[in-house]
RNA sequence: GGGCCUUUAGCUCAGCUGGUUAGAGCGCACGCUUGAUAAGCGUGAGGUCCCUGGUUCGAAACCAGGAAGGCCCA
């Protein structure tokens, strides 16, 4: 028998099916270093219109997890796309490195040597540490495939960058919009320091738990006061040592108060809170009565209460954190030893107290408890409150508190001096909502989120009690402590940090530090200390925007773009607009991107202790960046991302499904010459015509979710493409023609040329997603001439008006549904064993008189559209339905070259077993 | 407890301003093919549109309440 397999025009390549992606990603990455690729885009798109995103640095501590894969690939898709629309897009990637958490584990890398290795080595190790996990992370970035200057990135510990950080302080500093303050901090008494809150530890604690009665001095006639035994406001506490510090009881103003008439006098409490509260003093219902009296919260502000030991006037104020969980409803107060009692106390402008020195101990002139430690004076101010007859009840509670991480014992809170950014002044809170308004926010919520923040964010506290960071550059005088800080003295500082880095701070005196000859303003005093504290490192890195886009030749000011997860409302988006808007007026951003977070497939957050993480480097050794690229296109970043085992496996067979079709376009084309083949598009079939008009629609609609950044529709319109229209349709019909036709015959580079249109723009489209397969594509495409070294320094296709077809597209889409009924008989013969494959049948298709006029103009088309080997066209009966099918065995025999049933077939005594069609083909050919 | 957000098939997503039996792809099942072959094609089965009330002739969509989950605060 005769192989005529050999006479047909079959695929070939050399483009692997098997993409290997583990092993031919970093080969790929190596080559675009070799070539320079970044380079060479750089060059290329010198003159273009600059468009910025801005890298939102992460804190250079530890391996890159998958929230930071899915930020920086997006990023990637923004800046790639960006670049392909022609955009100059120059991505800096960059790193916070100043901070606590690295500050941490510099102290535990060192041990016991901790207390005796000084500020400066102790930064050097900080800085060392800081570097060495750049160099970690930023080898984790470029695996993903991410593009960017890597060799130049930007990180906050650059000499340079905290030059810019003491600048821009010294900006606001000049504005007046630096003060210092008192706020109460977390305390270590032993280690006498103030604790970050990532500093402490909870643990079990027992406390006194006592209740004790504020009498109303002045009811301020909203109620009777009980003039022999007095009314009075009872608040419950566990540290009664914060009780001389107290300023204020809080009511929750929605909350309903009464009035108890008790053995211990007229109570006022919570309603809620009547019964349990009357049981804990030890009374039974015979012993109180409540009375009919009954106020909100909001009612009772503005009474005023007697300190129980003290002379001072206590407020009633109102608060909505005061809960019904425990106590009375009515809540001790202290701005100086608790959070929200700050709060608070700046709403009533209460006084900010702290009677408690670093060592833990009441200061020597407070009356009664002056010099005791504040946990020993605690049964000693009980003892008071019990001999004044304010105290309701005592006992005793085992709860969770607050515990230093390093010593392990219990905290205080006390309020100490620290610096601010005032929201008020200057109008920074104002002026900053104004800003936000003219950002575009994607999502739209983003806008209402950081308002809310601005809207309601106390001042600024931007100082720290810590070595690793930029130091507030600022004098006290030696003689009257008077501050001396001014733009002036941190730019002279600025210009020695920008030599020398921050550690001259630490390095030099106060005096090498000055100018020489400065005295104190307010003494005329020479001599000076330098502040102690450094900068909070949100201040650090909301500087960027001035210390990178500002200072960069390749960047400009604003960018066009920030994209941070949705955290970042809080952190850097925020901390970016106070300084930007502080020192220019301005948002530092045009738009601002935010995506969820990444999730696992129950939509539970990824923990350790849940067991449900996934790390990007296990993703990078199982199934390769680009997997994880295409998961990132795949999922709807507004939300939660969800990652899972099944979901990449899902993803590996959609990346094969498109690799797949690629290939199969490769291996079609390997005979095609686009400079000699190509052919204009009226030489072109319908069908070709069709599938080059879906094209179009394609790329319409790609370059419409590139632009805006809706880029989970990529995913789902790339893999439709090729799993629909491609393989199931285009691709299909079309192997007869590419298979058994004449290798140069016009119809069947008609079809090359589609496919050779098709496979570029693919390749083009799919770059910013899928940058190593289509890089890799790129190499195997026959060029034309003039082709861009790699995709990437390539441009997007544009949507070709000249193969829009809307009404061809209309008519083949009518002819896929009468395709759809004709499959589907199809497949009840094939389970009746009619037939097997499709090219045994003839299919009788019976039309409505609206139908078959529109069929028959197809009627030479059907066969092939339908790939089966013949197609009878019959009117409907009158009382049928519009479309019917009928499939019968095809009549004649098998071609032994094409594989369709025809009569023609045993005709030729040369050829016997061809049929007319292939015989005229081999003699054209041979 | 507060602010912002999410919830449509096993998975990832569509469903515009409320309008017939809620869609796609993948996966799955069952076939076909062996000329895309560690591929390709076809058919089919999968849904209390998170729940409960309400508005409406009509609700996946609008309103209210709730549940679960996420981020940020407290």
């Amino acid at each position: 028998m005769v192989d005529y397999k050999a006479t047909l025009n079959l695929p070939q390549t050399t483009f692997p099916m098997k993409a290997s992606l583990t092993e031919r990603e970093p080969e790929i990455l190596r080559a675009w270093e070799e070539r320079k690729i970044y380079q060479k885009l750089r060059e290329l798109r010198a003159g273009r219109s600059m468009w910025i995103l801005h890298d939102g640095p992460p804190y250079a501590n530890g391996h890159i997890h998958m929230g930071h894969a899915l930020n920086k690939i997006l990023k990637d898709f923004v800046v790639k796309s960006r670049s392909m629309m022609g955009h100059n897009a120059v991505f800096v990637p960059g790193w916070d490195c100043h901070g606590l958490p690295i500050e941490h584990q510099v102290d535990k890398e060192l041990g016991d040597r901790k207390k005796t290795v000084g500020v400066v080595e102790k930064r050097r190790f900080c800085r060392e540490y800081a570097a060495r996990f750049i160099a970690v992370q930023r080898e984790e970035f470029r695996r993903l495939g991410v593009l960017g200057d890597w060799g130049q990135p930007y990180t906050t510990m650059d000499y340079r960058y905290e030059a810019v950080i003491l600048r821009e302080l010294a900006k606001f500093v000049e504005a007046g919009s630096v003060y210092r303050g008192l706020k109460p901090v977390h305390w270590c008494a032993t280690c006498q320091t103030a604790l970050a809150e990532a500093e402490v530890e909870y643990d079990d604690h027992r406390s006194p738990s006592i209740y004790v009665k504020f009498p109303v001095k002045n009811a301020k006639g909203k109620f009777p006061v009980d003039p022999v035994q007095g009314t009075s406001f009872v608040i419950w506490t566990t540290t009664p040592w914060t009780l001389p510090a107290n300023q204020a009881i809080a009511l929750n103003p929605r909350l309903v108060y009464r009035l108890v008439k008790t053995p211990a006098g007229e109570l006022i409490l919570a309603q809620e809170l009547v019964a349990a509260c009357m049981e804990t003093f030890g009374y039974t219902a015979a012993d109180y009565q409540v009375t009919d009296g009954a106020w909100p919260g909001a009612k009772l502000e503005g009474v005023v209460c007697q300190h129980p030991w003290l002379d001072r006037d206590v407020p009633v104020v109102q608060a909505e954190y005061v809960s019904t969980d425990r106590g009375t409803g009515c809540v001790h107060t202290a701005p100086g030893h608790g959070t929200e009692d700050y709060e608070t106390g700046l709403r009533y402008g209460l006084k900010v107290e702290n009677p408690v020195d670093d060592e833990g101990r009441f200061v020597a002139d407070l009356p009664l408890f002056g010099g005791m430690n504040v946990w020993e004076a605690n049964s000693r101010i009980i003892a008071e409150l019990r001999q004044r007859g304010n105290l309701v009840a005592e006992g005793i509670v085992d709860h969770s508190y607050p515990h230093c991480w390093r010593c392990k014992n219990p905290t205080i809170i006390r309020a100490t001096e620290q610096w601010f950014i005032s929201m008020e002044k200057n109008n920074l809170r104002q002026r900053g909502l104004e800003e936000i308004r003219k950002v575009k926010w994607i999502p739209p919520w983003g806008e209402e989120r950081i308002s809310n923040m601005i809207l309601t964010r106390p001042d600024w506290c931007i100082s720290r009690q810590r070595a690793w960071g930029v130091p507030i550059a600022a004098f006290y005088c030696q003689a009257c402590h008077g501050l001396l800080a001014e733009r002036h003295l941190m730019e002279r500082v600025a210009d020695l940090v920008e030599q020398e880095g921050a550690d001259v701070w630490f390095l030099k005196s106060a005096e090498d530090l000055l100018p020489p000859g400065t005295r104190c303003p307010h003494c005329n005093g020479t001599r000076f200390t330098k502040e102690d504290d450094i900068l909070d490192v949100w201040f650090d890195s909301g500087v960027s925007q001035a210390a990178v886009l500002e200072t960069r030749p390749d960047q400009h000011w604003p960018a066009e773009m920030y994209l941070e997860g949705s955290d970042q409302h809080r952190g850097w988006f925020h901390s970016s607009l106070l300084v930007a808007v502080g020192t220019k007026g301005q948002a530092p951003y045009k738009e601002v991107l935010t995506h969820g977070f990444v999730v696992d497939g129950e939509g539970r957050k990824m923990s350790k202790s849940l067991g449900n993480v996934i790390a990007p480097q296990e993703v990078m050794s199982t199934y390769g960046a680009e997997v994880l690229r295409l998961w990132v296109a795949a999922e709807d970043y507004r939300d939660d991302v969800r990652l899972s085992p099944e979901i990449l496996t899902r993803l590996g067979e959609g990346y094969r499904r498109i690799r797949n079709t690629c290939r199969y376009l490769l291996g079609n084309l390997y005979d095609f010459d686009p400079q000699r083949h190509l052919v204009p598009p009226e030489a072109l079939l319908e069908i070709d015509r069709f599938i080059l008009h879906r094209l179009q629609k394609l790329t319409g609609r790609l370059l419409r979710a590139y632009e805006r950044y809706e880029f989970h529709i990529l995913f789902h319109a790339l893999h439709n493409f090729c799993a629909v229209d491609l393989s199931a349709f285009y691709l299909d019909v079309l192997k007869d023609r590419v298979y058994t036709s004449g290798a140069a015959t016009p119809e069947r580079r008609a079809a090359q040329t589609a496919m050779y249109l098709i496979l570029q723009s693919l390749t083009l489209l799919m770059a910013p997603v899928l940058s190593f397969t289509a890089d890799e594509i790129w190499g195997y495409i026959p060029q034309r001439g003039g082709e861009a070294e790699s995709v990437h320094l390539a441009e997007f296709p544009r949507v070709d008006e000249a193969y829009v077809a809307d009404a061809l597209a209309e008519r083949w889409e009518r002819l896929l549904r009468v395709r759809d009924e004709v499959f589907r008989v199809l497949e009840e013969a094939r389970k009746s064993k009619v037939i097997g494959n499709a090219l045994e049948a003839k299919v009788e298709i019976r039309a409505g008189p609206a139908l078959l006029p529109f069929l028959q103009g197809y009627a030479k088309d059907l066969p092939t559209i339908f790939i089966v080997s013949a197609v009878d066209l019959t009117p409907a009966l009158p009382s049928g339905p519009d479309l019917s099918v009928v499939v019968h065995r095809a009549p004649g025999r098998k071609c032994d070259r094409c594989w369709v049933y025809r009569e023609s077939v045993g005709q030729s005594p040369e050829h016997p077993t061809l049929c007319d069609r292939c015989i005229a083909v081999l003699g054209v050919g041979s």
